[in-house]
DNA sequence: TAAAACCCTACTTTCATACTAGGAATAACT
DNA sequence: AGTTATTCCTAGTATGAAAGTAGGGTTTTA
Protein backbone atom coordinates (compact mmCIF):
# COMPACT_ATOMS: atom_id res chain seq x y z
CA UNK A 1 0.00 0.00 0.00
CA UNK A 2 1.58 3.30 -1.06
CA UNK A 3 -0.63 5.42 0.81
CA UNK A 4 -1.41 4.77 4.38
CA UNK A 5 -4.29 6.34 6.41
CA UNK A 6 -1.98 8.82 7.90
CA UNK A 7 -1.86 10.45 4.47
CA UNK A 8 -5.38 9.63 3.47
CA UNK A 9 -6.67 11.25 6.89
CA UNK A 10 -4.12 14.25 6.73
CA UNK A 11 -5.75 15.43 3.27
CA UNK A 12 -10.04 14.50 4.69
CA UNK A 13 -8.09 17.08 7.24
CA UNK A 14 -7.04 19.82 4.70
CA UNK A 15 -10.25 18.89 2.71
CA UNK A 16 -12.16 19.61 6.12
CA UNK A 17 -10.53 22.67 6.95
CA UNK A 18 -11.01 24.45 3.45
CA UNK A 19 -14.74 22.88 3.39
CA UNK A 20 -15.80 24.99 6.60
CA UNK A 21 -13.40 27.53 6.75
CA UNK A 22 -14.30 30.81 7.96
CA UNK A 23 -12.15 33.61 10.82
CA UNK A 24 -12.88 31.65 13.53
CA UNK A 25 -9.98 28.55 14.08
CA UNK A 26 -11.95 24.70 13.95
CA UNK A 27 -10.99 22.47 16.46
CA UNK A 28 -10.10 19.14 16.11
CA UNK A 29 -12.88 17.51 17.89
CA UNK A 30 -15.05 19.41 15.43
CA UNK A 31 -12.62 17.76 12.52
CA UNK A 32 -12.78 14.37 14.05
CA UNK A 33 -16.39 14.07 14.58
CA UNK A 34 -16.95 14.92 11.03
CA UNK A 35 -15.11 12.57 9.79
CA UNK A 36 -15.75 10.29 12.24
CA UNK A 37 -12.24 9.45 12.71
CA UNK A 38 -10.16 9.38 16.44
CA UNK A 39 -9.64 12.54 18.17
CA UNK A 40 -6.43 11.26 19.38
CA UNK A 41 -5.16 9.97 15.94
CA UNK A 42 -6.01 12.74 14.16
CA UNK A 43 -4.31 15.00 16.63
CA UNK A 44 -0.78 13.14 15.81
CA UNK A 45 -1.48 13.64 12.08
CA UNK A 46 -2.27 17.20 12.48
CA UNK A 47 0.71 18.23 14.34
CA UNK A 48 2.44 17.16 11.44
CA UNK A 49 0.34 20.17 9.30
CA UNK A 50 1.30 22.60 12.15
CA UNK A 51 5.03 21.80 12.50
CA UNK A 52 5.50 21.95 8.34
CA UNK A 53 3.33 25.18 8.99
CA UNK A 54 0.87 24.49 6.17
CA UNK A 55 -1.83 25.56 8.76
CA UNK A 56 -1.97 27.29 11.78
CA UNK A 57 -2.82 26.62 14.91
CA UNK A 58 -3.76 28.73 18.25
CA UNK A 59 -4.15 27.03 21.43
CA UNK A 60 -6.38 27.35 24.09
CA UNK A 61 -10.27 28.21 24.74
CA UNK A 62 -11.46 28.85 20.78
CA UNK A 63 -8.51 27.43 19.23
CA UNK A 64 -8.31 25.27 16.78
CA UNK A 65 -6.91 24.79 13.09
CA UNK A 66 -7.09 26.57 9.78
CA UNK A 67 -5.34 26.87 6.27
CA UNK A 68 -2.87 29.40 5.80
CA UNK A 69 -3.30 29.77 2.10
CA UNK A 70 -6.38 29.16 -0.30
CA UNK A 71 -6.97 25.44 -1.01
CA UNK A 72 -5.86 25.67 -4.33
CA UNK A 73 -2.49 26.29 -3.43
CA UNK A 74 -1.88 23.34 -1.76
CA UNK A 75 -1.12 20.67 -4.11
CA UNK A 76 -1.84 16.75 -2.94
CA UNK A 77 1.39 15.86 -2.96
CA UNK A 78 2.72 18.49 -1.05
CA UNK A 79 0.41 16.77 1.78
CA UNK A 80 1.11 13.44 1.64
CA UNK A 81 5.20 14.25 1.44
CA UNK A 82 4.50 15.58 5.40
CA UNK A 83 2.80 12.40 6.47
CA UNK A 84 4.09 9.41 4.56
CA UNK A 85 7.07 7.96 5.45
CA UNK A 86 8.05 7.93 1.92
CA UNK A 87 5.95 7.75 -0.86
CA UNK A 88 8.99 5.93 -3.18
CA UNK A 89 7.25 2.20 -4.64
CA UNK A 90 10.86 0.70 -3.98
CA UNK A 91 13.31 0.56 -1.02
CA UNK A 92 16.32 1.59 -3.03
CA UNK A 93 14.65 4.95 -3.90
CA UNK A 94 14.18 6.07 -0.12
CA UNK A 95 15.80 9.07 1.12
CA UNK A 96 18.16 7.55 3.78
CA UNK A 97 18.16 4.18 1.39
CA UNK A 98 21.77 2.44 1.79
CA UNK A 99 24.06 2.25 -1.31
CA UNK A 100 22.71 -0.55 -3.69
CA UNK A 101 25.48 -2.60 -4.49
CA UNK A 102 23.13 -3.36 -7.68
CA UNK A 103 23.15 0.10 -8.66
CA UNK A 104 25.64 0.50 -11.86
CA UNK A 105 24.14 -2.81 -13.60
CA UNK A 106 20.76 -2.82 -12.27
CA UNK A 107 18.29 -3.25 -14.86
CA UNK A 108 15.58 -2.10 -12.90
CA UNK A 109 16.73 1.08 -11.46
CA UNK A 110 15.01 3.13 -14.28
CA UNK A 111 12.41 1.68 -14.50
CA UNK A 112 11.37 2.42 -10.31
CA UNK A 113 12.71 6.25 -11.04
CA UNK A 114 10.19 6.60 -13.87
CA UNK A 115 7.63 4.75 -11.77
CA UNK A 116 8.44 7.71 -8.98
CA UNK A 117 8.37 10.14 -10.94
CA UNK A 118 4.64 10.04 -12.91
CA UNK A 119 3.69 9.20 -9.21
CA UNK A 120 5.15 12.26 -7.93
CA UNK A 121 4.13 14.02 -11.11
CA UNK A 122 0.22 13.17 -10.59
CA UNK A 123 0.25 13.84 -7.17
CA UNK A 124 1.68 17.33 -7.44
CA UNK A 125 -0.74 18.01 -10.35
CA UNK A 126 -3.75 17.60 -7.93
CA UNK A 127 -4.92 20.54 -5.61
CA UNK A 128 -7.16 20.37 -2.46
CA UNK A 129 -9.62 22.93 -4.19
CA UNK A 130 -9.94 20.39 -6.66
CA UNK A 131 -10.63 17.68 -4.46
CA UNK A 132 -13.31 19.67 -2.84
CA UNK A 133 -15.27 19.88 -5.94
CA UNK A 134 -15.45 15.79 -5.75
CA UNK A 135 -17.78 13.27 -4.51
CA UNK A 136 -20.82 15.04 -4.69
CA UNK A 137 -23.66 12.72 -5.77
CA UNK A 138 -24.22 12.66 -9.51
CA UNK A 139 -20.63 13.28 -10.07
CA UNK A 140 -18.90 11.29 -12.57
CA UNK A 141 -15.46 11.05 -10.57
CA UNK A 142 -13.32 11.97 -13.50
CA UNK A 143 -10.61 14.39 -12.75
CA UNK B 1 5.87 0.11 -0.69
CA UNK B 2 4.32 -0.13 -3.65
CA UNK B 3 6.30 -3.14 -5.08
CA UNK B 4 7.54 -5.82 -2.82
CA UNK B 5 10.73 -8.37 -3.40
CA UNK B 6 8.43 -10.80 -4.56
CA UNK B 7 7.77 -8.30 -7.66
CA UNK B 8 11.01 -7.41 -7.83
CA UNK B 9 12.46 -10.55 -7.68
CA UNK B 10 10.08 -12.09 -10.40
CA UNK B 11 11.30 -9.05 -13.12
CA UNK B 12 15.15 -10.12 -12.21
CA UNK B 13 13.77 -14.26 -12.98
CA UNK B 14 12.89 -12.00 -16.08
CA UNK B 15 15.27 -10.51 -17.56
CA UNK B 16 17.65 -13.50 -16.14
CA UNK B 17 15.98 -15.88 -18.28
CA UNK B 18 15.86 -13.25 -21.53
CA UNK B 19 19.29 -12.72 -21.11
CA UNK B 20 20.41 -16.21 -21.06
CA UNK B 21 17.51 -17.45 -23.55
CA UNK B 22 19.06 -20.79 -25.83
CA UNK B 23 17.24 -23.38 -26.84
CA UNK B 24 18.14 -25.13 -23.70
CA UNK B 25 16.35 -24.87 -20.00
CA UNK B 26 17.97 -22.45 -16.91
CA UNK B 27 17.54 -24.23 -13.65
CA UNK B 28 16.56 -22.33 -11.03
CA UNK B 29 19.65 -22.91 -9.21
CA UNK B 30 21.61 -21.11 -11.86
CA UNK B 31 19.08 -18.30 -11.72
CA UNK B 32 19.44 -18.23 -8.15
CA UNK B 33 23.44 -17.75 -7.95
CA UNK B 34 23.82 -14.93 -10.70
CA UNK B 35 21.21 -12.93 -8.83
CA UNK B 36 22.43 -14.45 -5.26
CA UNK B 37 18.43 -14.70 -4.14
CA UNK B 38 18.27 -17.64 -2.08
CA UNK B 39 16.92 -20.46 -4.44
CA UNK B 40 13.87 -21.38 -2.07
CA UNK B 41 12.37 -18.07 -2.15
CA UNK B 42 13.19 -17.45 -6.07
CA UNK B 43 11.22 -20.97 -6.29
CA UNK B 44 7.90 -19.80 -4.75
CA UNK B 45 8.50 -16.80 -6.99
CA UNK B 46 8.75 -18.35 -10.20
CA UNK B 47 6.26 -20.46 -9.32
CA UNK B 48 3.44 -18.04 -9.82
CA UNK B 49 5.02 -17.37 -13.29
CA UNK B 50 5.06 -20.68 -13.96
CA UNK B 51 1.34 -21.34 -12.94
CA UNK B 52 0.32 -17.76 -15.37
CA UNK B 53 2.24 -19.59 -18.20
CA UNK B 54 4.59 -17.20 -19.04
CA UNK B 55 7.23 -18.74 -18.39
CA UNK B 56 7.64 -22.99 -19.18
CA UNK B 57 9.30 -25.13 -17.20
CA UNK B 58 10.43 -28.58 -17.70
CA UNK B 59 11.18 -31.30 -15.08
CA UNK B 60 13.59 -33.91 -14.47
CA UNK B 61 17.24 -33.65 -15.26
CA UNK B 62 18.07 -30.95 -17.83
CA UNK B 63 15.11 -29.01 -16.63
CA UNK B 64 14.17 -25.55 -15.75
CA UNK B 65 12.59 -22.57 -17.37
CA UNK B 66 12.49 -20.36 -20.28
CA UNK B 67 10.24 -17.58 -21.38
CA UNK B 68 7.32 -18.62 -24.08
CA UNK B 69 7.40 -15.25 -25.63
CA UNK B 70 10.13 -12.86 -26.96
CA UNK B 71 10.92 -10.08 -24.05
CA UNK B 72 8.89 -7.23 -25.22
CA UNK B 73 6.16 -8.87 -25.49
CA UNK B 74 5.86 -9.11 -21.71
CA UNK B 75 5.25 -5.86 -19.90
CA UNK B 76 6.48 -5.49 -16.41
CA UNK B 77 2.82 -4.47 -15.04
CA UNK B 78 1.65 -7.92 -16.33
CA UNK B 79 4.24 -9.48 -14.22
CA UNK B 80 4.16 -7.25 -11.13
CA UNK B 81 0.12 -8.54 -11.19
CA UNK B 82 1.25 -11.65 -10.35
CA UNK B 83 3.11 -11.41 -7.78
CA UNK B 84 2.00 -8.69 -6.24
CA UNK B 85 -0.87 -8.96 -3.83
CA UNK B 86 -1.95 -5.83 -5.24
CA UNK B 87 -0.84 -3.10 -7.45
CA UNK B 88 -3.49 -0.07 -5.72
CA UNK B 89 -2.16 2.69 -3.99
CA UNK B 90 -5.28 2.57 -1.51
CA UNK B 91 -7.12 -0.03 0.26
CA UNK B 92 -10.20 1.11 -1.44
CA UNK B 93 -9.19 0.43 -4.30
CA UNK B 94 -8.37 -3.33 -4.06
CA UNK B 95 -9.69 -6.25 -5.56
CA UNK B 96 -11.78 -7.74 -2.78
CA UNK B 97 -12.28 -4.42 -1.10
CA UNK B 98 -14.59 -3.68 1.80
CA UNK B 99 -17.51 -1.38 -0.22
CA UNK B 100 -16.69 1.85 1.29
CA UNK B 101 -19.24 3.35 3.27
CA UNK B 102 -17.88 6.97 1.75
CA UNK B 103 -18.10 6.38 -1.30
CA UNK B 104 -20.81 8.65 -2.96
CA UNK B 105 -19.37 11.87 -0.97
CA UNK B 106 -15.58 10.88 -0.72
CA UNK B 107 -13.76 13.43 -2.01
CA UNK B 108 -10.64 11.71 -2.82
CA UNK B 109 -12.04 8.42 -4.50
CA UNK B 110 -11.33 9.93 -7.94
CA UNK B 111 -7.80 10.65 -6.69
CA UNK B 112 -6.84 7.85 -5.92
CA UNK B 113 -8.28 6.16 -9.39
CA UNK B 114 -6.51 8.94 -10.78
CA UNK B 115 -3.23 7.28 -9.09
CA UNK B 116 -3.74 3.96 -9.84
CA UNK B 117 -4.30 4.65 -13.58
CA UNK B 118 -1.50 6.51 -14.24
CA UNK B 119 0.64 3.45 -12.48
CA UNK B 120 -0.37 0.80 -14.33
CA UNK B 121 -0.34 3.13 -17.83
CA UNK B 122 2.96 3.27 -16.85
CA UNK B 123 3.60 -0.34 -15.84
CA UNK B 124 2.28 -1.25 -19.15
CA UNK B 125 3.98 0.69 -21.27
CA UNK B 126 7.67 -0.89 -20.03
CA UNK B 127 8.38 -4.05 -21.34
CA UNK B 128 11.02 -6.46 -20.13
CA UNK B 129 13.31 -6.36 -23.66
CA UNK B 130 13.13 -2.51 -22.25
CA UNK B 131 14.55 -3.43 -19.20
CA UNK B 132 17.39 -5.42 -20.75
CA UNK B 133 19.08 -2.04 -22.15
CA UNK B 134 19.34 -0.82 -18.75
CA UNK B 135 21.87 -0.43 -16.25
CA UNK B 136 25.10 -0.67 -18.12
CA UNK B 137 28.26 1.05 -17.55
CA UNK B 138 27.87 4.92 -19.26
CA UNK B 139 23.99 4.26 -19.20
CA UNK B 140 22.14 7.70 -18.11
CA UNK B 141 19.86 5.66 -16.79
CA UNK B 142 16.53 7.13 -18.74
CA UNK B 143 13.58 5.27 -20.23
C1' DT C 1 20.21 -43.17 -11.11
C1' DA C 2 20.71 -38.44 -10.73
C1' DA C 3 19.04 -33.94 -11.33
C1' DA C 4 15.74 -31.18 -11.62
C1' DA C 5 10.90 -29.09 -11.01
C1' DC C 6 6.97 -29.39 -8.07
C1' DC C 7 4.37 -29.26 -3.69
C1' DC C 8 3.55 -28.67 1.22
C1' DT C 9 3.79 -27.11 6.05
C1' DA C 10 5.58 -24.59 9.52
C1' DC C 11 8.43 -21.28 11.70
C1' DT C 12 11.06 -16.79 12.65
C1' DT C 13 12.30 -12.14 12.49
C1' DT C 14 11.59 -7.59 11.59
C1' DC C 15 9.11 -3.59 10.69
C1' DA C 16 5.50 -0.37 9.73
C1' DT C 17 0.83 0.73 10.59
C1' DA C 18 -2.71 2.16 13.32
C1' DC C 19 -3.88 3.33 16.91
C1' DT C 20 -4.44 4.38 22.59
C1' DA C 21 -3.29 6.74 27.09
C1' DG C 22 -2.07 10.22 30.10
C1' DG C 23 -0.62 14.38 31.14
C1' DA C 24 1.51 19.39 30.41
C1' DA C 25 1.15 23.96 28.46
C1' DT C 26 -1.66 27.66 26.81
C1' DA C 27 -5.37 30.94 26.12
C1' DA C 28 -9.97 32.81 26.70
C1' DC C 29 -13.71 33.83 29.66
C1' DT C 30 -15.93 34.74 34.08
C1' DA D 1 -7.64 33.80 40.23
C1' DG D 2 -9.97 29.96 38.68
C1' DT D 3 -12.24 27.18 35.28
C1' DT D 4 -12.54 25.29 30.97
C1' DA D 5 -11.36 24.24 26.39
C1' DT D 6 -8.09 23.55 23.61
C1' DT D 7 -3.38 22.32 21.52
C1' DC D 8 1.06 20.10 22.46
C1' DC D 9 4.12 16.21 23.84
C1' DT D 10 5.85 11.53 25.13
C1' DA D 11 5.12 7.04 25.59
C1' DG D 12 3.21 2.59 24.90
C1' DT D 13 0.39 -1.44 22.53
C1' DA D 14 -1.58 -4.50 19.07
C1' DT D 15 -1.80 -6.30 14.69
C1' DG D 16 -0.43 -7.91 10.39
C1' DA D 17 2.35 -8.27 6.40
C1' DA D 18 6.92 -8.93 4.32
C1' DA D 19 10.77 -11.52 3.76
C1' DG D 20 12.59 -14.93 4.27
C1' DT D 21 14.35 -19.95 6.46
C1' DA D 22 13.96 -24.92 7.12
C1' DG D 23 13.01 -29.36 5.81
C1' DG D 24 10.93 -32.42 4.06
C1' DG D 25 8.47 -35.49 0.17
C1' DT D 26 6.78 -36.51 -4.88
C1' DT D 27 7.21 -36.58 -9.79
C1' DT D 28 9.44 -36.27 -14.09
C1' DT D 29 13.03 -36.81 -17.46
C1' DA D 30 17.74 -37.43 -19.55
Amino acid sequence: MLISTKGRYALRIMIDLAEHQTDEFISLREIAQRQEISEKYLESIIRMLVKARVVDSLRGKGGGYRLNKSPDQYTVGSILQLTEESLAPVACLEKNAAPCPRSGWCRTFSLWQGLDKVIHDYLQSVTIADLMEQGVAGDDYVI
